[in-house]
DNA sequence: AAGATTACCTGAAGGC
DNA sequence: TGCCTTCAGGTAATCT
């Protein structure tokens, strides 16, 4: 499940191999995933060149410059399962919806769930669509972060995937800085002293940052843009290992739902939610 | 305010 | 060539 590690990394990819060049050719698939239509997406942006990109949560916004100088953009969204590869010689199975084409180098989205969207943005690279999307939890500042979440009366956990409050963390890294941390998901912010509110942004960082440089974490179906898995699974600490031993005090690891979504947590290191 | 539910989709896994 | 149910979880929408 990409989330903001796993979108950085298809970010830089992108970056690195396409910045300059025009989008020359687009074959559509299955035109679901294109907003708001396939024919708008490939009458504004076939014949433009990719000049930008930028990141924000999970977010990744391609810019582009047309071909009469005026920019548009392209607002990417892979949601569960969608990917992108930038792959010559690649053979495209039933999953890949969008082929597009940089000059001869070919780009194809494939998205298994078809949960994904690549949607046309003519107003700006700050889009209205996402003027609900908080901060990216990445570079965040502390003080903005804790206005934002201070005195939150649902489960810290809810707050963390809430990407109103800040972008970018999914479940999996949830989990996984709540542990670093010592929090109870079902602690509420409210409840919450600063100072442990500062420690589980600090933990999320932390593993976000450790995250994208081990290229993402390949859980289900993650992989790069060369089509190979992530790295950073054999650093999890809780998700995905319900029912083990945790790594640092040797209880077993307990799952529960919270906010709807499987969570894993150590009873042993990260108690009660009440004292949190 | 926030939980529950549903919708969007497919594949893996497990029960029988 | 098994069938059925459940689960996986990002986001939006709807209801309570």
């Amino acid at each position: 499940m990409p989330e903001l590690p796993e979108v950085e990394n298809v970010g830089r990819a992108l970056l690195e191999n396409l910045r300059g060049r025009r989008l020359t050719g687009m074959t559509v698939r299955f035109g679901g995933v294109l907003e708001p239509s396939p024919r708008a997406v490939r009458r504004v942006l076939v014949g433009a060149r990719l000049t930008d990109l930028h990141r924000r949560g999970k977010y990744l916004i391609l810019h582009f410059e047309r071909q009469d100088g005026k920019p548009a953009y392209l607002m990417v969204h892979l949601r569960m399962t969608g990917q992108i590869f930038i792959l010559d010689g690649y053979i495209p199975d039933n999953h890949v919806h969008v082929m597009l084409d940089f000059e001869g180098l070919p780009v194809h989205y494939r998205d298994i769930r078809k949960f994904g969207r690549l949607t046309l943005v003519e107003d700006g690279y700050q889009p209205a669509a996402m003027a609900h999307i908080g901060p990216d939890m990445l570079t965040v500042r502390p003080r903005e972060w804790l206005e934002r979440i201070a005195g939150r009366l649902a489960p810290v956990k809810a707050c963390l995937l809430d990407q109103g409050i800040a972008s970018g963390l999914g479940n999996i890294y949830v989990d996984e800085s709540l542990f670093l941390a010592r929090v109870h998901p079902l602690a509420r912010p409210i409840d919450m002293d600063e100072a442990t509110l500062r420690e589980v942004l600090r933990r999320a960082k932390q593993v976000l940052r450790l995250a994208i440089r081990h290229g993402g974490t390949t859980f289900m179906n993650f992989t790069n843009f060369r089509g190979r898995p992530g790295n950073f699974r054999r650093k999890l600490r809780v998700y995905g290992r319900a029912g083990q031993e945790c790594r640092d005090c040797g209880a077993t690891l307990e799952k529960i739902t919270v906010a709807g979504r499987g969570t894993v947590f150590c009873p042993g290191c990260q108690g009660e939610p009440g004292e949190a």
